[in-house]
DNA sequence: GGGGTGACCCAGT
DNA sequence: TACTGGGCCACCC
């Protein structure tokens, strides 16, 4: 699997998130790495940096539901929209907290 | 080759 | 709640 085929995948997952739910940089990972095997949360959180904008880049969150994204105002706001669980700080990641074998 | 950095994460204090 | 240290790995000097 090649560089860019790596950032599709991970591009691709991100896109499958439906709204008003969410997945942790880690939880990414987690998911790809059984698929592409080499895989961090850091290198997930560089790819959303370079390529996150063509993409639902809100719906991805730290693990504790912490919105880490250099514009976490608006990502507040799309994901209120969306009717995301939140809670004081971010996601009510045990409610929002989502994974491709739910749905 | 060597060293700093980052949209991360976990455990310990 | 806040801070620290260690691990992680691609990227860029």
């Amino acid at each position: 699997m090649t560089p860019d085929e790596y950032v599709d995948e991970v591009l691709a997952l991100v896109e499958r998130i439906p709204p008003g739910r969410v997945m942790a940089y880690g939880a990414i990972a987690e998911y790809l790495a059984e698929r592409s095997g080499r895989v961090s949360a850091r290198r997930i959180g560089s790819i959303m940096a370079r390529y996150g904008g063509a993409v639902a880049w809100h719906r991805v969150v730290a693990s504790d539901g912490r919105l880490v994204s250099p514009s976490r105002a608006e990502a507040r706001n799309l994901l209120e929209r969306e009717g995301t669980p939140m809670r004081a700080g971010g996601v009510d990641m045990p409610r929002a907290a989502w994974w491709p074998e739910d749905g």
